[in-house]
DNA sequence: CGGAGCTTTGACCACAGTCAAGTACCGTGG
DNA sequence: CCACGGTACTTGACTGTGGTCAAAGCTCCG
């Protein structure tokens, strides 16, 4: 699978996972051709690029193909809540009424897919089994989002923050399973703009959770994880 | 409009609003006769009614005819986090490879139309001005859900709950705007299982909210709003 | 090798979570 | 209609997590 490569990641709703390419939704050829026809691929060379800003005129979505970007929100007293990440075969660019409704910045050297809104509504409207896709990743990231919410609400910074890593650890271009060694494309400040908390209190967790033998601190962006754990820890089973 | 008329709460990503019936999605005739086709409509009599529960096999998609619900996830430690509340026009169901992720119970008598999940995909991908439908409500539902993560990340408890109150009030079913009326649906458990804090801190907030003069408490679940102060007090414009 | 940004640690304090008790409300049955 | 019981709501007191300020150490890149 080329970096670059149009796949959209989205667990559906109703049909029990079919393969075992098992996190990405499968793209015929015809359909990748069809997005490729409409789209344009794009790169943002360095961390910190903007892609968009919250308010601007919602041109175009986005489909993310390699790096890591984070969208977020700024309360007027300045306060930053990162809403999300997303990883290769995310969807970026949620918009309310024609504007977005967050910013969204790479936090690594990203290439996107854009495709232009204006078009996107009869293109989806002529290519069903394309908006069937769109609508299972829309479906999908509500998930997330409500998962997000029980974490926000019920668990402690700790549990929020193991949560949080074994999250990272699904996406295999920064987890080397091998060595069960995360590598995290972002800041403590990112980290802790995302579970509500603060910097410092990432940083308390983080040794916590060493301390407690789940995770082992390689270097500050490297971590070694005890996944099964980790997993155990935050107990969000239900 | 007939209290179970069938009818999408969602507002567009992409083209401005239109109309004046603004929260709903308008569906045209025949659409509304083809969901009626594969839908059957059902009532829960009674506040407390379970529709579905988490685990239960996803056989059906429903849609929110009259009556509030909630959707709630318990944590095995007993800890409760509701992850919405469901209003006139909301999309109930979410589900992952075949099964529920949330428990759904009626607030009040509710009454909803349900679609078989078994056919639905091809439904879907038959009748794409509907699906086109659904994909805005999963949009829509997920920037609701990226708002409350904002919520809860960053405001304070009594923030959270004004936003709560001024969110309540946009449902007009429950919102009498001439005499400034809001009436709660949901106990105070049910609020602080949404927002993130206990029934105590949700009672001291309306009292402190009603000192500040914002609300006025005519009976614990009737409050006199003072709609445009609460919402500069909650300051979320960004 | 220098410097800016990122990370870590420490100390202090307040918000809000918890436990406990008392009060208001409402539907039920006598 | 009234008495009653259960549930929902309110209030109080205490405690601890985690938010904030401050400063020092580390890392990585230029």
């Amino acid at each position: 699978m080329p970096p670059d490569e149009i796949r959209i990641r989205a667990v559906p709703p109703w049909q029990p996972v079919q393969g075992e390419e098992a996190p990405f939704l499968p793209l015929s050829v015809d359909e990748k051709a069809e997005l490729r026809r409409i789209g344009q691929a794009i790169s943002f060379k360095t961390a910190g690029s903007q892609v968009f800003a919250r308010g601007e005129k919602a041109s175009y979505l986005y489909l993310l193909t390699a790096g890591v970007a984070e969208a977020y929100f700024v309360l007027p007293n300045g306060a930053r809540q990162i809403v999300a990440f997303y990883w290769p075969g995310d969807v970026l660019g949620l918009a309310q009424e024609g504007v977005y409704v967050n910013s969204v910045e790479a936090l690594s050297p990203c290439t996107v897919y854009r495709f232009p809104a204006d078009g996107m509504t009869e293109f989806l409207l002529a290519h069903p089994l394309i908006e069937h896709k769109f609508f299972i990743k829309a479906v999908h990231d509500l998930r997330n989002a409500q998962r997000q919410l029980i974490m926000m609400g019920r668990l402690d910074g700790l549990r929020r923050l193991a949560a949080f890593i074994v999250d990272c650890s699904a996406h295999e271009d920064y987890f080397d399973s091998k060595r069960r060694v995360l590598t995290l494309p972002m800041t403590r400040y990112d980290i802790a703009d995302y579970i509500g908390t603060s910097s410092e209190v990432v940083t308390r967790g983080l040794g916590r959770l060493e301390a407690i033998g789940l995770i082992r601190r390689l270097s500050p962006r490297n971590l070694e994880l005890k996944s099964a754990e980790l997993r155990a820890f935050v107990n969000l089973a239900g």
